[in-house]
DNA sequence: CGCGGTGTTGAGACCTGTCAAGACGTGTGG
DNA sequence: CCACACGTCTTGACAGGTCTCAACACCGCG
């Protein structure tokens, strides 16, 4: 059920049996969320982490004037709200793609896990700061690539951290997001995005058809988006 | 010496006197650095973190073609590297703007301090994902805002981070950028940095000359930039 | 059957980038 | 002390990428 976010934890790290006993017993309960619905509003006290289960959901950070700007997107395994357990509010929200389904983490739990082993406190530290990687990395998007590296950019990164998790293969995969929710990630409006999209089509790199994205040429499409997975940190490291 | 550091994290959370020497034991020693260095080139191993001491920094991300964005500027009392940490190397540059002078804090000495102390652990986790908070509302502002509220915006912040470690008063602080450098941060040329400082200029915001910038109208500067300090986390809490 | 959400297309506007040139200040070497 | 080079700031003309506004097609669903 959390398999999907041992396996991403292993990719970065070695988690012992003990650790993942800890891990196993910090969920408190299993909750699911429709799709379209703001999880976390921002300012509001937590007192629970939520660890994604399955679907899709993003951290956004909306303008006074309405415009949304979505600042990464989670997948299974995703611990989508865990720097809550030291930033106790959040300074953007937290919302749902599609249906969820969560695990409920109680901020006391990783209070008594991290304090008990240390390794897993750097671990979840960790993992944190590879958000935080990620965020950067969507921070040059924004204010370097044009709209076509931009797009091809974000669809190299899901290939490889759904490969991860084992919901890529074949360098395909499912994406549930609208154009209008591509254009929020990607600092774009929805009618450039759907030129984009048609110019990305049309390069012959990539498919977008009933909500599954088909790379045709990694190799093309990595060029264009000027990708370099490091930021991922894939490497796993042993400490 | 590291009192601007102990200032930030009290702006932040309490630091008893015994987390205080703590953090005081962990600089190995002190170092300098010219101007318009590479201090942290990325993807190099490290062991150790640096707090700065005096100077500005930056993290810099580079594309492929050469073109430059910024992801965070750091002030005195800012531990440039402190996620290098748990990432072992980093997934950008860390570059002086100004000469700098930078304590060393060996990865070793933080792992036993983490271990003697877990507030002191979760106070240096909450740093980290304070400078995350920051990355994320500069993607807001390279996806959302225009080159005019970016603008504003950045000045907004840099009066308050400025402020809390007595750098910045009567809305006044030392500003060490060139225009290119701003552009690299705000994801523009500087052609278009210099119009649009002219524009802030032309408003009646803010004076920028001899590198130090004047705000007049913090109220009108505040909404251009639709600025909230909300995400720099200042109301201090209790743990 | 109508409706709302989604995707598509076109025309034109606007913001920002590109290229180029010159002004200004500062440091350096002759 | 001057000449010069260099970085920085400034300005103008023009190009181009992206946005805005509008309309329409498509489709699943109540």
């Amino acid at each position: 059920m959390i398999d999907a976010h041992l396996q991403k934890l292993r990719a970065r790290d070695t988690v012992s049996p003990e650790d993942e006993r800890i891990i196993r017993s910090l969920v408190s309960e299993v909750i699911e969320i429709p799709a379209d619905k703001t999880a976390i509003r921002h300012g509001i006290e937590l007192q629970n982490s939520m660890l994604l289960l399955d679907g899709w959901m993003a951290r956004a950070k909306d303008l006074p004037t309405g415009e949304r700007q979505v600042a990464e997107l989670h997948v299974a395994g995703d611990f989508v709200d865990l720097h809550s357990f030291t930033l106790k509010s959040l300074d953007h929200d937290v919302i749902t793609m599609t249906n969820c389904r969560l695990a409920i983490v109680p901020h006391e739990r990783l209070k008594s896990a991290t304090e008990r082993s240390p390794h897993l406190t750097r671990l979840y530290w960790l993992m944190t700061n590879i958000d935080a990687a990620i965020q950067r990395e969507w921070s040059l998007s924004l204010g370097r690539r044009s709209a076509l590296g931009r797009m091809a950019h974000l669809f190299c990164e899901l290939n490889v951290r759904l490969g991860v998790i084992g919901l890529s293969s074949d360098n395909a995969y499912d994406f549930p997001l609208t154009q209008v929710e591509l254009g929020e990630c990607l600092g774009l409006t929805s009618v450039h995005v759907n030129r984009t999209l048609q110019e990305l089509r049309r390069l012959g790199l990539i498919a977008l058809e009933n909500r599954r994205l088909t790379i045709f040429n990694l190799v093309a499409l990595k060029r264009v988006a000027g990708f370099d997975p490091a930021y991922l940190y894939l490497g796993r490291r042993v400490d």
